[in-house]
DNA sequence: ATCGAAATACGAATTTCTTCGTTGACAGGA
DNA sequence: TCCTGTCAACGAAGAAATTCGTATTTCGAT
């Protein structure tokens, strides 16, 4: 049958997102240069991908010039969380941290990351407080 | 036109997965009974994705019963592991703390959770040192 | 006004995913 | 033995994803 019930972006979807996102709106050109000096990239593949997230509402576009400018239409946060909520249910029976666990050895966190955590966590147990 | 060895599960597939890995070897039949209590799923459709997983190297089968017997192939960890660095590269820019801000707020994690995490922190600080 | 570069539109070809119907094999009981 | 229920094998159908070739439009420079 079809693909996933809610309106998951695919993965070469994502990587037009994160060039949206980290460097704003551009022309098919400009994120097909970005994804270009990462990978083999055609035009008209990243222009009928955006066509598609275009009718998607992933992005929205400005016609004003003759080189339509996209910009993205979802939040990154947005994006995230929806992934990673999926990925719980899937993939870690719900464990929080065992996705967290994954997370860190994935690339070595450095210090400086894991104090970024340490402080997201006090955070999070000001904030919210339940016990098993 | 082989499939690839194991490149990525699917959704359905990582479905499959968790039964045989939370409730270790099944044949066909147990397996559609697991996913068919979570969510209406027939019994072909189950043996065709188990018979693909098969090729794919995500599982491997004793056909010595009448009624073959599949295991998982592929260990939970290397699955979880696999998939979250492509999450990292595909949707969060590399950034762990992201990823982890995004997985504490997709459940509210419980202040038992969040004190697991926490330990996870020490222990990694202490194994691994780099800036700061 | 014309030519050429650059952009968009259109759609075809290919692959993968998911679901399920049908068929034939096989085992155990009446 | 023969019937019945269970199972694996096979393939097909439909949707979505991905890539790219070709045609058309448009702007600006000559």
């Amino acid at each position: 049958m079809g693909r996933r019930a809610s309106p998951h972006a695919t993965d070469a979807e994502l990587e037009i997102l994160q060039v949206l996102w980290q460097h704003g709106p551009g022309t098919v050109r400009q994120v097909q240069h970005a994804l270009d000096a990462i990978r083999p990239t055609g035009y008209t593949t990243v222009l009928k991908l955006m066509q598609i997230m275009t009718e998607k509402g992933l992005v929205v576009r400005d016609e004003s010039q003759r080189a339509h400018v996209y910009q993205a239409a979802v939040t990154e946060e947005d994006v995230q969380q929806e992934i990673v909520t999926h990925l719980l249910d899937r993939v870690f029976a719900g464990s929080a941290s065992q996705l967290v666990l994954r997370a860190l050895s994935a690339k070595g966190a450095s210090s400086n990351e894991l104090e970024t955590i340490r402080q997201m966590l006090d955070t999070f147990k000001g904030e919210d407080h339940e016990s098993d």
